[in-house]
DNA sequence: TATTGTTATACTCTATAACTATA
DNA sequence: TATAGTTATAGAGTATAACAATA
């Protein structure tokens, strides 16, 4: 007979387990779906403008911190972005440090088509899952959702 | 009264939008944990320090092809690896154009340091999760793990 | 002085093309 | 000829440090 366990440590054991699996399991799920992007165009600079139409203007700054990368990074991914007519830079009235970043018409339709292809992709391995697989990585979407929200 | 649907067009309804919600939980994700490295290593040396130490003695080209990368890149990330003592390059005895990768001691102790300290990073995240939360978790990693390995 | 953003510089990761050595 | 791996080269992404402009 195994010694006996309290709930919470049992809770601990598995939660490390758990992290462990899903760490590796969501790590390759990644890199896999970056390699899916497709129409010449970069995760990074994809992933800037998913950003942009998301929240709508949105300045340097504010760009950078939700990327979570530095503004120097930012303001060069905003240079190759503008460069490609993607992305419109305007300056603030009132503060003239400010610049406000805006999809152009071309990187909305850009960021709809990418969106969708990807999401084939990944609706293509999905197929074929039982419903209580689907069921359990859409509550796990969910749950990574939130708690990514939270950081 | 809604018109009626087959259990294939709901099913792929379903799918078109958890395939949407999971790939932007799973990168966000992914970066996330990307940046909790720490130990001075990259997340590219990690990975292949990481794979070497779960697979055995590998390849220069099984390496590269399990990290999807190509055979120049893997020659670099080795490289880097053995000048910085964690990975040991062996010519094979009865092939001369194959060379054998392997873990030093010290490249096996910072992967466990390395992988204890991320896994003690999410299950941080993950502690105070509902049970039902935890196991939808479980099952959406282990989902993952199988859908990458057919890929 | 503090904040917003840029420029300068350097390092890592990656790929393609051309090559060497071996089979 | 075909295969395993390397070297050469170039492009993308990133950070830190130093700077300019504005508040």
């Amino acid at each position: 007979m195994p010694p006996a366990t309290t709930i919470s440590e049992r809770a601990a054991t598995d939660i490390a387990a758990l992290a462990s699996q899903l760490r590796i399991a969501v790590a390759r799920t990644a890199r896999t779906l970056r390699r899916e992007a497709g129409e010449g165009i970069t995760p990074t600079l994809m992933c800037a403008l998913a950003t942009i139409e998301h929240h709508g203007p949105m300045t340097v700054g504010a760009l950078a911190e939700h990327e979570r990368v530095t503004k120097p990074t930012v303001t060069r991914t905003v240079h190759a972005l503008v460069d490609q007519g993607l992305v419109v830079r305007t300056g603030d009235l009132d503060d003239g440090r400010v610049a406000w970043l805006t999809l152009s018409a071309d990187g909305r339709r850009l960021v709809q088509r990418v969106r969708r292809r990807k999401d084939e992709y990944l609706a293509r391995r999905l197929r074929g899952l039982e419903p209580a697989e689907i069921e359990a990585l859409q509550r796990a979407a969910d749950v990574l959702a939130r708690i990514e929200d939270e950081a």
